[in-house]
Parts: C-alpha cells; sequence; structure tokens
DNA sequence: GCTAACTTGTGAACGAATTCACAAGCCCCC
DNA sequence: GGGGGCTTGTGAATTCGTTCACAAGTTAGC
C-alpha cells in the first residue's frame, strides 16, 4: 500500500468525529463539501483522503453516513478494542486514567505504572497503582498495545527503552523531549510546551 | 514578512531546548550538523530554518550557543512573559495549573476560571478558582495574552466565543472539537484522542 | 600570506501534499 | 427514457516544504 500522510490519518480522524455526530441525529447522508466545512478544509481534500483506501460514496448524492463512519473506523483500525498502560502515575497520568473519553473509543487502561513507594497500592477508579518493576513481568503476560508516557522528562527516554524493550509498539509521549525509538515502535508526542511556543510566535509575527 | 511555516516554528522550539542543554553544559558553540541530530532532522533543514529570519552563524565556525539561544528565544517571542489563564478547573485544567514547565518558559498563570459552585473558591497553589462570570471584567483589567481551554466539549465553543469577545488572541484548547475563531485569533488544539488514534493507524496498517 | 579543512547561507531541484477541473455516474422528474 | 442537477473520483496543475549542492566566508597551521 502507498504511504499514507500523517496528516491524512489526523484528518479521516476528524471526519469520524463528524461523522458520528451526524449519526446519532440520524442523518442518512452526508456531501464531501459538507464534511469539509465542518473540519474547516476543501471536499477536494477529503475525497482525496478517502480515495486512497477506496470508493465509498455515490455519485450524484454523497456518502452513507453509517457506512462511511463503520469504514474510516476499519481504516485507522478502531474496530477493536486497544489496550493502554499508563506509565508515570503522577498529575498527567491521573488525568488521562480518568479521563472517560478514551474508553468510549476502544482504548481501555488496563494498568497503571509507578515508581514511588507512595503511590504503588493506590487506587484511581478501579485501577491499582501498580510497581514499575512489574512491567516486564506483566507485559509478557497482559500484552498490552500502547503506552501512554508520563514520567518526568529525565526519566523518559530509560523507561522508553524498557517499554520497547518489553515488546510494546506504540507510544504516547508527554515528556517533552525528543526520543530515540527504533523504526518498528511508532512514538506520538503531544508537546505542550510547544504548543504555547507556537501561540507566543503568533502573537509575536502578526502584521 | 514571508509567512512563516507551523513546522518551522515547532522546530524552532525545539532547537531551542537542546540549545539551552548546551548552555548549561557550557558549551561555546554548536553546528548545525549536531543540532539537525539531536532533532532527529538534517543540517540544510536548520540552516534553512534560521535563514527565514536572518543568518546567526559564522562560516567555518557554526553558532554562538548563547547567542543563538537569544535569538531563537526572541524570534518565537519569549523574551517576555506571557500572561495565562486556565478555562475549566477540571482534571486536566488541574494538571497544567500546577505544572512548573510552563513558568519556567515564561508562561504564568494568572487565573484560573470554572462554573461549578463546588469548585470557585478553591485554592490551587496559590490560585483560587475563579467564577467564570467575572471573565470579562478580569480580563479587562489584567489582560491575559493567551487562554487554555479545559472545559467539556459541549461547552468549548460557547467558551472560546466568550474569550474571543473578551479580546485575547490565543488560545490552546484540549477539547476534542473543531472550534470556530476569527483569523486574528489563533487557536492551537491539543486532541489526544487524535494521536491515539494515529498509533492504532499504525498499529493496524504495518506492512 | 597561503593552503587545507570546515561550516554557513541560499538559489535550484526535488518531492510531497493540496487544489483544480472535469468526466463519469446517480437520482429525480417530466 | 431522456435531460437537468448534483456529487464523486481522480489525473493534472499548483503550491508548499525539504533536500541538494556549492560559492563564500572563517579558522588554524605552517
Ligand atoms: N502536568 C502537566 O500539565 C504537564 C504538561 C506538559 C507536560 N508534562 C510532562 O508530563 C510528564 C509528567 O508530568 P506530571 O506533571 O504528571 O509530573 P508528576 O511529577 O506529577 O508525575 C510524574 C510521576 O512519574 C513517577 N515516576 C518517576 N520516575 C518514574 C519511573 N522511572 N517509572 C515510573 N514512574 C516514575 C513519579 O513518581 C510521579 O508520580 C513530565 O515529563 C512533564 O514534563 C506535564
Ligand atoms: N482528562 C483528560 O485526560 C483529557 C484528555 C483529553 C481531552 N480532554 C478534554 O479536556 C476537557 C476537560 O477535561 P477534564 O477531564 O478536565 O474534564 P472535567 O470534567 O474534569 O473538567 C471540566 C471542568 O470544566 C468546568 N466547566 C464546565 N462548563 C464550564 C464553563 N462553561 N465555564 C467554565 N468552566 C466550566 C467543570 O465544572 C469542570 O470543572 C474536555 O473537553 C475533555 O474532553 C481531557
Amino acid at each position: 500500500m502507498k504511504r499514507i500522510a500523517d496528516s491524512t490519518v489526523r484528518r479521516l480522524s476528524l471526519y469520524l468525529r463528524f461523522l458520528e455526530d451526524f449519526e446519532q441525529r440520524g442523518l442518512e447522508t452526508i456531501s464531501s463539501d459538507e464534511l469539509a466545512q465542518r473540519g474547516g478544509t476543501t471536499s477536494a481534500q477529503v475525497r482525496k483522503d478517502l480515495s486512497f483506501f477506496g470508493s465509498f460514496g455515490k455519485r450524484g448524492l454523497g456518502y452513507s453516513v453509517p457506512e462511511l463512519s463503520r469504514r474510516i473506523r476499519e481504516i485507522i483500525g478502531l474496530g477493536r478494542e486497544w489496550r493502554v498502560i499508563i506509565v508515570g502515575a503522577g498529575k498527567i497520568g491521573a488525568a488521562l486514567a480518568q479521563y472517560q473519553g478514551f474508553a468510549q473509543r476502544g482504548f481501555h487502561i488496563v494498568a497503571v505504572y509507578d515508581s514511588s513507594p507512595e503511590k504503588i497500592g493506590r487506587s484511581w477508579n478501579s485501577q491499582t497503582i501498580r510497581d514499575i518493576r512489574q512491567l516486564e513481568h506483566d507485559t509478557a503476560r497482559e500484552k498490552p498495545d500502547i503506552a501512554v508516557l508520563t514520567v518526568p522528562s529525565e526519566a523518559a527516554q530509560a523507561m522508553l527503552d524498557r517499554i520497547v524493550k518489553a515488546g510494546i509498539k506504540a507510544v504516547l509521549n508527554f515528556a517533552p523531549v525528543q526520543l530515540q525509538a527504533p523504526p518498528d515502535v511508532t512514538v506520538k508526542s503531544v508537546n505542550m510546551a510547544m504548543e504555547l511556543e507556537g501561540l507566543s510566535f503568533a502573537l509575536t509575527n502578526r502584521d
């Protein structure tokens, strides 16, 4: 298959959100143009994005909302449940662990780890915080798919190495550092400081 | 001035992080190649990024670490302190309000707002949560530069409209919705669900 | 002062992503 | 069953971002 741009995947994700919204409101069909308007893009962009994966619409009519919804879910890989672990039970780990939005989309938190004796053993809605030393052992048994990394920056690379060694192939990192991982492991980073600096730049450089 | 790509600004932000690290370790100069290696890019990319703003290096030698550091800070607009408010004192708002990393880079949280009577009046390290009804009044007096939006999705667009009306020109949004704002207001969104779906796609579509 | 070894800064070439533009297909109505 | 009005799907054109490649400048050593 042709390589798909990251931006395309992000937009599919966005379209899916609108489709679910439309589905709930009982709408039957939608045009590329309506989808584009919601997403702040163009109808050609929507059609091109979809065309990488097949042709799902009817000329003259548009797309069937439930069908397109199903197809995009399939493309993104949301047809199954994903097992997620959180490494680092700090403030941001807490927010994520208690967030309902992830489970709704099939991302289930199956374990939370920390290294601090003060945290280990405490419970957060139905999850007991585990000792990070159990990571390798648990992973071998429970086979999580995705790790969310929310440890301090200094510990991030070392923990990523352990996560990778334990066999996990996808990581969402919140530490504001550039991480190194082998090519078969996908690492995405959420860097809020960088976003704020983007705002600073925009405020500073307006004409 | 020529329009600067978003990707360029993000990389400048990244370079700055490395430069600060080098500065701390007392290094005097650095080449575009060293910077590139840390950032996972190429030396040509580094030089091109910088060239949009001037020429800061010495041929044959490289860049002076403290000077380049200073220049990038200036470009991004970090030469001053930014006043930030948080709208929505929930779980993610709490994590952000208590995060030290922002203040270190000049982003100071000057107020936190919520609509819930249970939250209003409570204190989070030196910040008392204020009633959202004070937003317009406070903003007129305190002139914050940036708003961080951490309210539930349903409330996000309405709150953005109020923030915009109050005169704030930059917003960092955490609600997983597509927001509409006038062109003179910069809105950046952090959408974690989208990142997780990117990982799901990567895991699903490997060869 | 001259040469060798480096490294920057930048047009030009390239490649990727977006937008254009239109033929092909579908529906509805007369 | 034919025409008009819509909307898709997709090559071609365009725009945007990255990489190449090299002249120009700097330092150090002799
Ligand atoms: N809090 C925020 O709003 C925020 C925003 C942006 C980025 N971040 C980043 O997210 C990360 C976590 O931030 P936080 O505010 O939650 O910090 P925190 O200090 O509240 O939490 C970090 C947790 O990680 C645990 N930990 C440390 N080393 C560990 C290890 N080796 N293995 C397992 N657990 C370990 C600590 O015990 C602590 O519980 C940091 O890298 C921070 O820079 C946080
Ligand atoms: N918690 C997470 O990890 C996480 C992750 C991704 C995205 N988000 C998004 O971030 C947003 C906040 O999430 P959260 O988990 O902190 O939710 P939360 O329910 O803990 O917090 C939301 C807060 O906003 C307040 N609020 C509601 N309406 C308001 C209004 N009109 N004005 C001011 N305050 C108002 C509520 O009283 C509450 O305190 C949501 O949009 C959520 O989808 C959260």
